[in-house]
DNA sequence: CTTGACCCTGGAGTTAGCTCCAAGGTTTAT
DNA sequence: ATAAACCTTGGAGCTAACTCCAGGGTCAAG
């Protein structure tokens, strides 16, 4: 059985955060000791690994506590677990187009500043922020 | 000369948006009445479409603020708006880089799920999430 | 037996960019 | 004249995933 500093060492996570994740339902310790303290068996530890590897897939807490879930429901099935993954996929395009887009209309700024030689009253950049649009004329 | 709220309408933005920029100090009206109405100029219109345009291009607030700043600051030059634009570009580039990251892996989950037949218990997802590392074996 | 390291609870604070509200004063239209 | 629409300030609340703290109890080593 493991404290929650020993299992915070074993995750490379503060024990806070395993606080949080207990109030946030995805993490329960398996019993406490008479004077309270929280003890965890290694399921907390391949529980706190899984919490991090979904993050690091960009599912949020919420979520993962979902898929949590999924588990536990045997009339849920490795399908359900799959759509999951494929909406997130998805939600990360969304989310790295949308940041495409920006960096494109970044780039026409840096573009249309050439070399940068001139002074900011005449700067292309901010001059083009103020523009109606950042489009290009009607052909 | 406008009130708050036909500045409001002329940048499809809220009231409440408005006087959080003044609060932040991007957007100073040009008088008040003596009822203390604000009143806006015309050149308040172009600043809420460069906050606008700037939040597109992905910059935050503060940043936006500072590019305001750097317009009155006479020993600023255009190189100096060119570099937050080749800067922040960067960042965007990191940040769609580590989602980019996150979909890969979760593209390996998707994968190694392949139809999702089996039962949660057994699901390949779950079990690679809880695994120690999401990467291959030493060849 | 004391020192230091550990643990507990509960709650506040952080970031960003707003939104929403209350309680009241002002303007405009009818 | 009065109702509707507008404006003011100040402050609270929202989201996410924590962090930090106070004030106190517990445990292990020497």
């Amino acid at each position: 059985m493991l404290t929650i500093g020993k299992l915070a060492q074993a995750g490379s996570i503060s024990t806070d955060a395993l606080r949080y994740y207990e109030r946030e339902g995805l993490l329960l310790p398996a019993s406490k000791t008479d004077s309270g303290y929280r003890l965890y068996g290694q399921d907390a530890v391949r529980r706190v690994r899984f919490i991090q590897h979904a993050q690091a897939c960009g599912f949020t807490l919420a979520e993962i506590r979902e898929l949590l879930h999924l588990r536990q429901n045997d009339r849920a099935c490795c399908n359900d677990v799959r759509q999951r993954a494929i909406e997130k996929k998805l939600q990360l395009a969304a989310k790295i187009r949308a940041m495409q887009t920006m960096s494109a209309a970044l780039d026409r700024l840096i573009v249309a500043c050439a070399d940068g030689t001139q002074s900011v009253d005449e700067c292309p950049i901010l001059a083009a922020l103020e523009q109606v649009e950042g489009g290009e004329e009607a052909p």
